[in-house]
DNA sequence: TGAACATATGAACAAGCGTTCAATTGTTCA
DNA sequence: TGAACAATTGAACGCTTGTTCATATGTTCA
């Protein structure tokens, strides 16, 4: 918005003119950081991070999934196209199930990274 | 809640009965999968997405992040403190002024991760 | 084709959340 | 001490979001 970046903020900068220029300039641009902010809004909630949780040990069908949980169908499957959205499961169908897993490594590595954290 | 599983959600079990069980034992407990949504539900927001990756950069007080991402001040603190509770960043206290850092290498790590998963 | 099952979808409601505004606390320095 | 600045805090307001309920779509099999 405007030139110096905190003339209507601070009295005093803390930090050097470059360092603020280098932060700028390193910020990720908006769809970027949209995109990442996204993703791990999908993963803030327990009810995903529950579905997640159980296909990493297998693949299932949307009504196991409800069973395992003790959820209502609708539910799971709501929340399945959120995580089929942030392309954090695939689906494939067969006759009238469909089942799902993950969709790539990453989900098992960004949830294992968590949990390193809160059980410190 | 049930023994059998999904007795009044499925007529037909996918899964093996086994692999249900193993999943259940496998699943973490209430406290720890509270834990670790809040951990990401605390990402799951753009601008503390931001306050992060600007203090990536360097340690830096309260009124320059609010000046460097154009937002007020209060807004500012409150997500700090949301961040300080969720133990993923520290402050340290000079003068009149809170200079915030990163708490720890896993906030990167989780960020990094995310990123390649998003920039695919 | 039509009944039965599995899944998906849309609307609606309650609960949770981020920002703002106003006021307070904490610190420095004249 | 008191004025000035930095940060924090609490209440309030909109907006978002997860679940439920009812309904629709898709598939199989008699």
């Amino acid at each position: 918005m405007e030139d110096r970046y905190n003339a209507d903020v601070c009295d005093l900068i803390h930090v050097h003119e470059d360092l603020v220029k280098k932060v700028r300039s390193e910020l990720p641009g908006e769809d970027t950081l949209y995109d990442l902010t996204e993703l791990f809004r999908i993963f803030g909630d327990s009810t995903r991070i529950r579905i997640l949780y159980v296909l990493s040990a297998s693949e299932m069908c949307v009504c196991d999934i409800a069973a395992l949980l003790g959820m209502t169908q609708s539910a799971i499957s709501h929340q399945l196209k959120a995580l089929k959205n942030a392309r954090l499961v695939k689906s494939r169908r067969e006759g009238k199930t469909v089942f799902y897993s993950l969709a790539d490594s990453h989900v098992q590595t960004i949830i294992d990274q968590g949990m390193e954290h809160v059980s410190e």
